[in-house]
DNA sequence: GCGATCTATGTAAGCGCTTACATCAATGGC
DNA sequence: GCCATTGATGTAAGCGCTTACATAGATCGC
């Protein structure tokens, strides 16, 4: 057909050839193409749209690509067809089951319909977590679900420039300005509050996660504080130990905490990782748990029902989060725009760990 | 310059003219050269080879790109480019602490050099793993890590076709065909039976993952039979539990194992979660650790220190495991061939749940 | 002061794929 | 039996970016 003239300028790489040196190049579609002696064409709809290649085509060019083990570049088609068929999830840390439970049930509902997840753990980091969602938009993610609110504003405002759905994760208030999927941090923790409040107890510590950047977090001491409100009682500034998860810093908080006077009869715990401290240094120090000093957790995680005593927690469906978030992207993707979606309700699982406070 | 014949087809997009409708196109590279009043390419080398651009325009993009909120879009700077700079991770399963911490080394490891992680979960199904390789292949990763060595061989058939780097994690064998980071299970598991025998146990029993599709579990069994072989024992077939790994199993294997005549006075657990049961449950039955029945596990994972008493274990760096991994995989994608990786040596932690048997 | 050398920038050819449209053969209606 | 359909396949124009090469000033040596 049209000839082009020929300008000065790179040679055109001869495809033909065999590669001048070293690693054999992939296989592309044009040489599947021509080993089954089809066009291009051809070979991108017996991938992309079979039914539109005759049956006895069709097997031709799958067995000829299996022969050659061509798949489709996902860059090739994702610029093609401007999909990248890439998600993103950004959650702080994968050292917490909570999370870890949440990714993976996200990664298994997004893998059946063909979509990659991207992860990022942004430690806590809003610095972090600003950046890694850059670089995400970058590789051209379409919809992104972030661990709670709390973030640089700028965060948001680049997915939001972007047009791409996403949804905030493990928090859930009914006034956020963001579509959520996950429970109301503050009544939970007036739940949890009101048990305690309810056996009798009076004098209640505090042992939870660093308050600042975190409105999770944040939120849960509001309940406790609010309930504790509610029957004209305060937490005293002694019996709150604020500090990052984990099991050693139960440990130290409640040894604090019990060394004051009075002590706490009952110790709240923003996650079961500081309530298992809790619980061990409790009943290392000799006391009884939970006659002596009754300990809540929350999230229950797997070794909480196991321990002696079983911890009294409240009970968060992760891996339901994260099918939730899930289904919500799916659907945004699909085109719908879903509705507001309901909260779900963490339930206390009253086990061994509370009980009235000894007279 | 040279016009090209106009042809009948696709009326070229007017690129210049506003959307026609609706959601209004991501910026380009082009958008932003035509703003900053420079070519294309000077936009692109401002953000690959900046110090090929003279300061004043260099600036000058950087503003109108932050401006516009473009930066260059991952899928077409992968095709011209010839690198995804995405690296693909392959593990059993998020639930497990000792997979999300080598995912979480490495994710660090690689994102320092902007470099992406893809991850799949496999679930302890070689099926979906290998399908995961492949999906990752498509995706374009450019190397590759792999829990374990018991694969589909065609997993490692397609990585090798593909030339590119991979390296597979949480096992050691000396004379394995594949480059490898971690430890040799059969003698870390040796170790540990060594110890018990040393303390005068001779009816030892096993609770382990499941061996079929599992090269490292099977090394560890093997370990322990080894061990005892060479003291003239063996392992009583109703005191060997095998099944899935979870704290409720070690629970009831243990229960199972203390009914039998007699008793064994030693379990070896196939890691952690399997020692955490078989403590609490030892312990429920009113059993006093470590004089009735000595425990051992394996990993260490972070509340085993915790316990009462607490498990003597093995400990594996995990996140070690992870960093190597990534620093091996780093330096093949910048052309070096590394050497032999020598194995990490676990070490046994003896704590409060092993001591010599009752007499 | 003039050609040689550099440096900064622009031009345009792909990277591997999808898909709108063109084409061509086979089919069916009257 | 001929034209309008229909269905299967091919052609070629991008998708957004990088980069080899071309080009045009600026700089420098002698």
């Amino acid at each position: 057909m049209s000839e082009r003239d020929p300008k000065p300028g790179p040679a055109p790489r001869a495809s033909g050839a065999p590669p001048v040196s070293g690693a054999p190049r992939a296989p592309r579609a044009v040489d599947v193409a021509a080993a089954a002696e089809v066009s291009i064409a051809t070979v991108s709809r017996v991938f992309n749209n079979p039914e539109k290649v005759a049956p006895a085509i069709r097997e031709r060019v799958l067995a000829t690509a299996k022969a050659m083990g061509w798949m489709p570049h996902a860059a090739g088609s994702a610029l093609a067809r401007r999909r990248t068929s890439i998600v993103g999830a950004v959650i702080p840390t994968l050292d917490n089951e909570v999370f870890a439970a949440q990714v993976g049930a996200m990664q298994a509902a997004f893998a059946d319909r063909g979509i990659t997840l991207l992860l990022s753990c942004f430690n806590y980091d809003q610095d972090q977590a600003a950046h890694d969602v850059q670089a995400m938009l970058a590789r051209g993610v379409e919809a992104l679900a972030i661990v709670g609110e709390a973030h640089r504003p700028d965060l948001f405002a680049s997915i939001q420039a972007r047009h791409i759905p996403y949804i905030v994760t493990y928090s859930h208030r009914p006034d956020s300005p963001h579509p959520c999927i996950g429970f109301d941090n503050r009544q939970a923790f007036h739940t949890i509050a009101r048990h305690l409040l309810d056996l009798g107890h009076e004098t209640i510590g505090v042992i939870i996660q660093p308050t600042a950047g975190n409105d999770r977090v944040a939120a849960r001491l509001d309940g406790v504080r609010e309930a504790l409100a509610e029957r004209g009682l305060g937490i005293r500034p002694q019996h709150l130990c604020e500090g990052e998860w984990s099991i050693d810093f139960g440990r130290q908080s409640v040894r604090a905490m019990l060394a004051t006077d009075p002590p706490p009869t009952a110790v709240i715990c923003g996650n079961d990782y500081l309530a298992l401290g809790a619980l061990l240094e409790a009943r290392a120090m000799g006391l009884s748990v939970p006659h002596d000093l009754s300990i809540t957790g929350f999230d229950d995680i797997a070794i909480s029902r196991q321990l002696d005593p079983p911890l009294t927690t409240m009970h968060v469906d992760n891996h339901e989060i994260g099918r939730r978030a899930a289904a919500y992207l799916l659907a945004c993707l699909e085109g719908s725009r879903p509705s507001a979606l309901p909260p779900l309700v963490p339930t206390l699982i009253r086990r061994g760990t509370t009980a009235a406070p000894r007279r």
